[in-house]
RNA sequence: GCGGAGUUAGUCCAGCCCGGCACGACGUCAGCUUCCCAAGCUGAAGGCCGCGGGUUCAAAUCCCGCACUCCGCACCA
């Protein structure tokens, strides 16, 4: 249920809608963020930046999105994000070649194989269609990235299907000129492009998404001597072990193995800080190790960060070793030298990923702070105060007596410093439902009393509660309320 | 991409079988009233009935195609 309550929500309060919606051509996967879904998601990358890329000290930057083929030949995107795929003849169901083939006749195939290799196999073992016993078409390569073509002459370039590439792209001048030492965080917010087949439940499932990647260059022969440790080796993860959820700290979990090194631990560390305090109920989250199978090409050690959700549980940061894959790879295509000096030892640095999906956290963090007061017939956004889009209505009790003048005045000398929310008109009670829909922490309201003694009452979202206070005093008690923590 | 169900005002929806001014609720705006938790009264705005084509004197309604949304399958870094 909540999943259609959270998008009538955002649809009526202008957190999120589809992209193009007044053209019959928009196509499926992009959608928009309105007002109040802009300033949670700018708020979000704000907590983000202060609890990973600041606390860490990690370079922070903004790669271009358009990015040159060879980046992808060297990823592997052009080969490996490409599957092969056969089309039924007859009812036009679509297979992955090569899954098809390896169930039906035991034959694996690589699917970076030859697409005629698929085509033989196909035709040698009569291979049929599962559902309508049809003939296939000749296998198709269908490339999950998005083509571009640059300048009159209609260059081949991608739109990147992931924000890191830049980040190992421009690795070489970031170490040489940024004075750091590994292991060194370089983390970067953007859009990524994924052509995919069904996207599906708006915000989970897009062809055009944020994501915020932090790709950590480490030493490999160094990966237990994180003295960073300390600071979250008490913090709980919640470790999936044989598909049972176990609560553990970061030491035990490194100690028990269950993480491969210190750094990994570290840093699921800090990730599960920085989401206890997004709102997000981390009681309800766990991290999955995968299996062989179900790791990215790149990926040597892979933990999936989800949460639990009415959509079932959503995978939020994909965790990654990614080993020397991406720095030995850029090296061969580019000529580029990638080994840099760690304690007078030149090494080729190995990258650990925190990948997160900003679009599904935002998501998760509406759906867990919805709330439906019934008793006092509301719906509640609790959001943490520094997440909200408000921060702040200010309203007149009502509007004559010089009360809604005295509320703009106090607007004026709120709006730069808080999101603060004019409103004089209607019912005091309407009006704090609205903010309450939004997630609007704080309601201060001017009435009589506010002309005779400068003060006015200020009312919580979550408990309705209000307190009387001074005019003067407004400002620091807010911005006390609503800094980050 | 396949199968199923849908698409009507900001939101939720009726009408569709059986073609003839598009119903209602909530929300929004203005005024009155009340003055601290969705009260009341008066008034208003808001619809190419998803898009395109066809049938018909006449289409939200019947037929065809497409797009999008949701569910299942498949896919998924």
């Amino acid at each position: 249920m909540k999943y259609e309550q959270i998008m009538q929500l955002a649809l009526e309060r202008g957190f999120y809608f589809p992209s193009c919606e007044i053209y019959s051509d928009a196509p499926a996967g992009f959608w928009e963020y309105g007002p109040s879904g802009a300033s949670l998601k700018n708020k979000f990358i704000e907590l983000w930046r202060r609890e990973l890329v600041r606390r860490d000290r990690m370079w922070e930057i903004d790669g271009s999105q358009v990015m040159s083929q060879l980046v992808f030949v060297a990823s592997g995107h052009l080969s490996s994000f490409a599957d092969p795929v056969i089309t039924c003849q007859k009812c036009k169901s679509v297979f992955r070649a090569d899954k098809l083939i390896a169930e039906i006749s035991s034959i694996v195939i690589p699917e970076s194989a030859d697409l005629d290799q698929f085509d033989r196999t196909v035709s040698e073992k009569a291979i049929r269609c599962p559902k309508c016993r049809g003939n296939f078409e000749n296998a198709k390569k269908f490339n999950m990235m998005f083509r571009v073509g640059i300048g009159p002459q209609d260059e081949p370039a991608y739109l990147r299907p992931e924000t890191c590439q830049s980040i190992f792209v421009d690795f070489p001048r970031l170490y040489k000129t940024m004075r750091g030492r590994l292991p060194i965080g370089v983390a970067q917010i953007g859009k990524s492009f994924r052509n995919e087949i069904s996207p599906r439940q708006s915000l989970l499932r897009l062809r055009e998404f944020y994501q915020a990647e932090i790709e950590v260059f480490c030493n490999p022969n160094t990966l237990d001597e994180m003295e960073r440790f300390s600071d979250v080796e008490n913090t709980v993860l919640y470790m999936m072990i044989d598909d049972v959820i176990k609560p553990m700290t970061c030491r035990e979990a490194y100690e028990s193995k269950v993480v491969p090194n210190k750094l990994v631990a570290y840093y699921l560390g800090l990730l599960m800080e920085f989401y206890q305090k997004t709102g997000i109920d981390t009681g309800r989250s766990r991290f999955r190790k995968l299996g062989e199978k179900e790791k990215a090409f790149y990926a040597s050690v892979a933990f999936d960060f989800e949460v639990e959700t009415t959509t079932g549980w959503l995978e939020l940061v994909a965790c990654n070793y990614r080993s020397d894959y991406d720095l030995t790879s850029h090296g061969k295509v580019s000529k580029e030298k990638f080994e840099v000096l760690d304690d007078n030892v030149k090494v080729l640095p190995h990258v650990f990923e925190l990948s997160m999906g900003i679009d599904r956290s935002l998501y998760t963090i509406l759906e867990h702070s919805f709330r439906e007061d019934k008793e006092n017939d509301r719906v509640v956004l609790s959001l943490k105060p520094y997440l909200a889009p408000v921060h702040v209505g200010i309203l007149s009790l009502v509007k004559k007596d010089g009360l809604a003048e005295k509320t703009e005045e106090i607007f004026s000398k709120m709006k730069t410093r808080y999101d603060a929310f004019l409103d004089h008109s209607g019912a005091i009670g309407r009006r704090y439902r609205r903010l309450d829909e939004v997630g609007a922490p704080f309601a201060v309201t001017v009435d009589h009393q506010t002309l005779q003694d400068d003060t006015v009452t200020i009312r919580m979202r979550d408990s309705m509660s209000q307190e009387r206070i001074k005019i003067p005093d407004l400002d620091f008690y807010l911005s006390r309320s609503v800094s980050y923590p």
